[in-house]
DNA sequence: TACATATTAGTACCAGGTTCTAAATTTTGA
DNA sequence: TCAAAATTTAGAACCTGGTACTAATATGTA
């Protein structure tokens, strides 16, 4: 088997089972351990307790962070009760691998996330959103979303958003959102039950 | 400093950064490292590589089972063009860690997914949606979506769904979904590209 | 004081490597 | 066809972050 060939194969175990020894490798390749050496340091793979660590610590970032995730989207301006810009840039884990198009609940997180946002409340609540994606959107592409707040009744109650996402100059997403606004003891009460807290 | 208060300190070390080495460990609590592994010993603690692998692995099992979650729920009845249900249990990752309630998304994707999976064609995608919370989802509850499909224009075109989600007897979502159905060669032109691929 | 508990020290050993030198084998170019 | 180049294999020394085990030395405490 050329060399090629072998270091594509051992590139694919690994792959598919990154807790594979060199010792696993070389029964799996009929090579002797030096040169599964060799073709790792080629390939820049770096050694099983690398490879665990870097794991560990990536998901040990992800669950540090997991608190910071529940607004999808960074927010980069904010006028409460008027208008507020996100941005969201599509990433692996965000699209189907199947195809690298965006799944659609993230472009939806990040409407519904920026919605409530701008609402100027102690609670606000997603009530119900009529939604469309205009084009679908793929692995990359930076969303940005822009909210207007178009009417506010009261301090207390209904507010509705509108809410419209673009790749560069092109519109993808549009939705308008209602949103409940209330004070915390409203919360177990009838209207702010009907809701999506964020 | 009494043993049993050490080793708390260890514990508490250990849970807020759990790549310190016993060696770092000794600096910290100014004892020597033989008391450090008997005290890990005792507390039941994995070495640093041993606990470093356990993170590695579990992380490496929700990748792992992200593919599956492409779709959002267990689809557990499925009469295509007609008729679907899921359920979709609202877990630890699928709440706001402050309040225990379900984000918005994942009750949004089971039902879109649903929805979807519902029409009989090789490619469906979610054109827009009119969507409702009707009230808030709590960790642990049981979310049954129950789709219907209400109209189809021929083979190709739009087909209108819809969707209730109910915890129990009680309806917590409604959803109403324009749902794209077409063939491939569609796919890089005008209509199906206004759309959500699921 | 004697006994128990806790702590420290030290040695041998392990997995799963890296690093380095060197030999053997295979491939390739002229 | 034959030598140079590339590839593969072998082996020894060393590394980290430990475990396992034995033994000596505090430190209480009854």
């Amino acid at each position: 088997m050329p060399k090629k060939k072998r270091q594509q194969q051992l590139l694919q175990i690994i792959e598919d089972n990154p807790f594979v020894t060199d010792r696993e490798l070389t029964r799996q390749l009929k090579v002797s351990i030096q040169t599964i050496r060799l073709d790792r340091m080629e390939l820049g793979i770096p050694e099983l307790r690398e490879r665990m660590k870097q794991m560990a610590e990536h998901s040990y970032d992800q669950v540090r962070s997991l608190p910071v995730d529940e607004v999808i989207g960074d927010i980069v301006d904010l006028q409460l009760d008027k208008s507020g810009i996100s941005i969201f840039e599509i990433r692996e884990e965000h699209v189907f691998s199947r195809n690298g198009i965006a799944r659609g609940h993230y472009v939806f997180a990040q409407a519904n996330s920026l919605a409530v946002a701008v609402i100027d409340a102690e609670i606000a609540l997603t009530a119900s959103a009529d939604i469309r994606f205009v084009r679908m959107i793929r692995l990359g592409e930076k969303c940005i979303s822009k909210a207007y707040v178009r009417s506010l009744a009261g301090r207390r109650g209904k507010a509705e958003v509108d809410v419209f996402t673009y790749v560069g100059e092109e519109m993808v997403f549009q939705g308008h959102f209602v949103v409940y606004r209330s004070v915390s003891e409203e919360y177990s009460e009838g209207v702010s039950r009907s809701a999506d807290r964020h």
